[in-house]
DNA sequence: TCAATCGATAGGCAATTTCTATTAAAATGG
DNA sequence: CCATTTTAATAGAAATTGCCTATCGATTGA
């Protein structure tokens, strides 16, 4: 039963048999069976089907919400059961926004040393990606903007507020500025995040609510893409502070305040909003509210 | 899994492999396999036997608690989608305390002109009874005292407040009078309800405050027995008011109100506490809530 | 029209589940 | 103190279920 439920939320991400099947590592015919098995069970179908996958029945819909939850529960209790006997074990798996993974270290550090067993995986994501991964428990948690996109079903920890800052060689125009506006960083050719990144749409639109056409020269889905660019003192950029700090500066690298206006957004821990969490991600959040007080300014 | 898990919340309430595998219709070595394999898929003992059922290590009562959880989200599953798809349907399973018995008509009665295709199961059981059916999901519901013992993980909707009264023929002692003291219903011989029910301590401590011993001539379980024979006018009893009205009054028979104190008593619907309810069950909370009003004096 | 993609179906093998029958250990009762 | 009863575990057989490979039919897109 638990089985079949996990091959609807597979389904449910990669909205394909095939590769739902592949994921869960059964055959196609083998979930294709399950999920009927399901349908049978119910006397309702749940997929609607046309030779190729086309989505969810209003029931489907409803049993998706149940089976998150029920699976959810299923691998809790697991987890709790074991750290009953063995204490805190496992690994918990993240995915981070690019400009807040110089920030996971900043959890995973203290966890590690209240928790030597649990081992981590971390993921590179897009904001939506994060929520979505979160809503398909693909995930434990995630770091990403806590104001903007509706967050959808989750617990939320507001870590810090991301502050923006233009990254340029000390002897480039505006390098030797104690602040600059976001007008002039307009005008500045700039590496940027891809557009998918939430990051990068932020701070596009600060660019462009001056009345200027930013002029964005590269753009990636990788900081140490950016980084590794600006480095040479022949590119410029723009990155949350944080992010410039822990990367860290050389002598003719600067990173200048931008400021009309002050712009910040916050970023937080998220993780599914379920009672009671895993034992996993439970000390995961305390872990959170622990370190959030010690990022604020 | 589920199922397994179904064992283990048999293996809870019968306390005895034999007889939790009949009510789970298999055989006790399938029930004794399924626990063993749940031990091995988490690591850990569960059952503490010796030759017979000694209750449960620390962990099993963890695994007790997410398996009452992961049931229940089960059958409300099956359920929502089945209205879904049918509109409301099943069966409800109910316990009432003796008293409230014949109060259920006010709950059953409402709810069937709305979802006629509900079918109700009701069992009359004492307090204690109804509260540990509702944690082992036995029930679906229970009508019960909600101002006494303590009322675990459950919700509650009060209905109405229990008063006492004096049944008694007209002619035979006090008979005649508007009101009685608890002092000298303590000297009337009464019928009433076996110790093991919630009412009969309630009356008998309020009669032995009194400083009066009271003199119980006769004690079942059952309302009507008492009644029947209160009837004839050679018994006397103590009820609640509202069951004395639902029971009928002769010419010969009088509920006379009993003060000093005037004491009286809340009963309420109680659910287990889930969120969400299944859809029979949250129908029930929603009848409880449009009558209660209609109740309250 | 042809190839590619996608999901359903058929058939066979393996794993699992469940049953009956029995055993071992403990509790009960004379 | 010994015989009987109760209780749960075990062994082995039978049945069921689950999963895989291979293939088919339908749809899509070139």
């Amino acid at each position: 039963m638990i089985d079949r439920l996990e091959f609807l939320l597979a389904l449910a991400r990669e909205k394909h048999f095939g590769r739902a099947a592949e994921v869960c590592g059964v055959t196609q015919p083998t979930l294709s069976a399950g999920v009927k098995q399901l349908e049978e069970s119910f006397g309702v179908l749940l997929v609607n089907r046309g030779s190729r996958f086309q989505g969810f029945t209003p029931e489907g819909d409803r049993v998706l919400e149940w089976a998150r939850r029920i699976v959810g529960d299923a691998r809790a209790m697991r987890q709790e059961v074991h750290s009953l006997k063995h204490g805190l074990a496992g690994r918990l798996t993240l995915s981070a926004i690019p400009t807040a993974l110089a920030m996971v270290e900043t959890l995973t550090t203290p966890y590690r040393a209240r928790h030597p067993n649990v081992q981590f995986t971390v993921y590179s994501r897009t904001s939506i990606e994060v929520l979505g991964e979160l809503e398909n428990l693909e995930i434990d948690a995630g770091l990403t903007y806590l104001d903007n996109e509706p967050l959808g079903r989750v617990t939320a920890v507001p870590l810090y507020r991301e502050r923006y800052r233009l990254l340029v060689a000390a002897d480039a125009p505006l390098g030797n500025r104690e602040t600059v506006t976001w007008a002039e960083s307009a005008r500045v050719p700039l590496c940027l995040l891809t557009p998918d990144m939430q990051n990068r749409r932020i701070i596009e639109h600060l660019l462009r609510d001056t009345g200027v056409d930013p002029n964005i020269m590269l753009e990636s889905d990788s900081m140490i893409l950016l980084y590794s660019h600006v480095r040479t003192g022949r590119w410029a950029s723009v990155m949350p502070a944080r992010l410039a700090a822990t990367l860290g500066l050389t002598d003719t690298l600067r990173a200048i305040p931008i400021v009309e206006p002050e712009a910040s957004h916050t970023i937080g821990l998220v993780v599914p909003a379920r009672e009671p969490m895993t034992p996993l991600t439970a000390a995961l959040v305390a872990e959170a509210r622990l370190i959030a007080p010690l990022l604020s300014d």
